[in-house]
This record gives structure tokens, C-alpha cells and sequence, in this order.
DNA sequence: GTCTATATAGGGATAGAC
DNA sequence: GTCTATCCCTATATAGAC
């Protein structure tokens, strides 16, 4: 965004704060004005098509996230258990230790469930996809390891949704401790 | 509600339906006018707290169906592995094997995750508990069955975030199949 | 109790000046 | 690109007749 306050990209991070915080319907103009000290004519200059093209846009960018955060971690060299364990320090960070929810989470309600069936679908099946090939690597079979990489996404997701309703980030920090014994369990 | 139309209890049941589909901000009056057969006038006429009235009611009748399906089942007569079995019967009628979501989990985001905090808090320490006490009498220490207790709703919330996510049933379905051995599984 | 009508606010979105 | 002003719609909520 050329008055250089904020660059596009730290405009769409702000915009994943708003939608992951309030989810779709919740958002509103104002809060994703506010968030960006965008005006609405500005934010409709850069997403034409309003709220929808917005969080398209923020979940392209979360898309690539994934692939940069997640899955060339994971896919990369070492050993699988420390790959994993990059993955789970990232997620402690990003989801500040289970007190900040997530933006798919905060999508799976309501209508925006369908409007963006297919990149909720995708983003899952690609983080899902990441576990599963280092649990092959370690000598997993493929469908335990489809199995157990499905597994830690929902311990993840679910947890997620306790410490908010709970009002305490503990069952996702637990959860995360855990992880790495459960994924790489003997056959 | 009078008219015999439709007993208070259908009328929470309809609202509880639109709820949990939409969530708090996503459900309109319209949607829970149409879902319920009744005007705007007679839903402020039972409702007169509004919308938040609605769905603090919701939530009490959510409590009263975990205490007689959940509850009850669960710290009855029977072998343990039945009681929970009878639980997971009822789970995934009432969830229709993971085509449908949960309130509780279409709560925890946004506003209403701060509204109704202390139910929504409420509501899952209940579950949890229930759980526990099942364990406990099947002769798995404290500790260790209030950690699994907790797991297994985590586990039956984020494989509905996944499910929905995806568009696809299975994964609640087989996270129903694999909870008695894991929360039975030798000490 | 339920209806029609309406008050009032906020939603998303756009137009046009600058 | 950003602003002010505004359009139109829907939202929640209420008033008052029946």
C-alpha cells in the first residue's frame, strides 16, 4: 500500500487478527477498518470484491504460511522428531500457547463453511499431507501414518476450541507436549 | 408456547438447530423467526431479553440434554465400557455421525465466546467430569482419567471442526470408533 | 399471543471530490 | 489512494392494534 504505513502483506495479518478473533459474519467493516487504519474506500480499492475477496485473500496467505511455516519444515532434512518439533514450536507461537484461536476454526460455522469450502478443504488436506510424510520417513505405514497426521490435526483443532470455551490455554499446551509420543508411537 | 403449535421445549430445540448451524452473530431473527414458525413479536414475547436470551436459553437446555444423556448414562449401573459405549450411541445420533455441528463448538468464537463464557465453561467441565468418573471406576488413576476425559472432548470437537471443515463425516466417525481403547487403554 | 408497522442502528457497498 | 457523503438493505428491538 504505497503511503508505505503499512505494507499489503502486514495489511492482510491484520486482517487474519479480525477474521480469526471474530470469524466471518463477526468481522465487520469497521473492525477490519480499525485494524488496518484503512478507510472503507481504501479497503474496497484493494479487495474489490468486500469482505469475501478479503478473506480469500487471507486464506491464500494462510495457505502460504503453511507451506512455508509447516510444510518445508517438515518435509525438510533431520531427523522426523525434530522436524516435528519445529512444527510444534512454530504452533505454540502462532497460537500464543493456545490463548489465540485460528482462523479454519473460526471458519467451519455457518455460512462461510460453504463459501470457502475450498480453501478450508485444501489448507487442511495440506497440513495433514505434511505430518503424514514424516511419519512415513520414520517407518510409519502409510495409512497409520494418514491416520495419525488426521489425528494431531483434530487434537490440535480441538484443543483449540477447549482452551476458548474453558478460558484456559492448558489443554493446548498439554496437547502439544504430548503430540510427539502419539505421532511416533512403536507400530 | 400456548397455541399448542409448538411446546417451549420444540421451540429451544428449533433455535438450538439454527444456532449451532450459524452461530451466535451468523443467526438472525429471521432465521430463528423462520425456524421456529413463530413472528418477531412472539419470539420477544417468550424471549424478552432477545436474541442473548434465546441462546442463554439454549444453553440451559443444552446442560438439562448433557446432564440426562451424558451425565446420567455415564455414572449409572453397567460396566464401564457399556456406559460409554451408550455415550457414543448417542453422540453420534445426535451429531449425525459428523454432519453436524456442535453449539458449544460454534460458540467459542467471537463475541459470544464472552457472553456465555461461564456456560459454555459449564458445559464442557460437566462432560469432562462425567467422563472421569467413568474411568475412575474402571480403575484408571485420577490424574490420568481426568487427562483423557479432557482429550476425548477434545478429540470429539476438533474431529467436528475437521469434518466440517472437509466436508467429509469420516473423520468424526472414526475418532467415534477409536475412543473406548484409548480412554480404556492399560494404565 | 400474534399481527402490522415502525424506530433506530449498523451492516456492506458505492460515488465522486480531492 | 483516500476522504466524505450517501445509498440501500438488513439487523435488532419496540409500539400498539387486534
Amino acid at each position: 500500500m504505497p503511503t508505505a504505513l503499512l505494507s499489503r502483506e502486514e495489511v492482510i495479518d491484520r486482517l487474519i487478527t479480525v477474521f480469526r478473533q471474530r470469524g466471518y459474519t463477526g468481522a465487520s467493516l469497521s473492525d477490519l477498518s480499525q485494524a488496518t487504519g484503512l478507510g472503507r474506500s481504501s479497503l474496497y480499492h484493494y479487495f474489490p470484491g468486500g469482505k469475501e475477496e478479503m478473506l480469500t485473500t487471507c486464506l491464500e496467505r494462510v495457505g502460504q504460511w503453511l507451506q512455508e511455516n509447516i510444510v518445508t519444515p517438515l518435509c525438510g532434512d533431520g531427523l522426523p522428531q525434530e522436524r516435528l518439533q519445529t512444527m510444534l514450536i512454530t504452533l505454540d507461537k502462532f497460537y500464543e500457547s493456545g490463548r489465540k484461536p485460528c482462523l479454519l476454526g473460526a471458519l467451519v460455522t455457518g455460512e462461510s463453511c460453504q463459501i470457502f469450502h475450498q480453501q478450508l478443504r485444501a489448507a487442511f488436506l495440506i497440513w495433514i499431507e505434511a505430518l503424514a510424510v514424516v511419519l512415513r520417513e520414520a517407518g510409519i505405514p502409510a495409512d497409520l501414518a494418514q491416520e495419525r497426521s488426521e489425528d494431531a490435526v483434530i487434537r490440535i483443532q480441538g484443543s483449540l476450541v477447549i482452551a476458548a470455551g474453558m478460558g484456559n490455554p492448558a489443554p493446548f499446551q498439554r496437547m502439544l507436549q504430548q503430540l510427539p509420543s502419539m505421532l511416533f508411537a512403536p507400530v
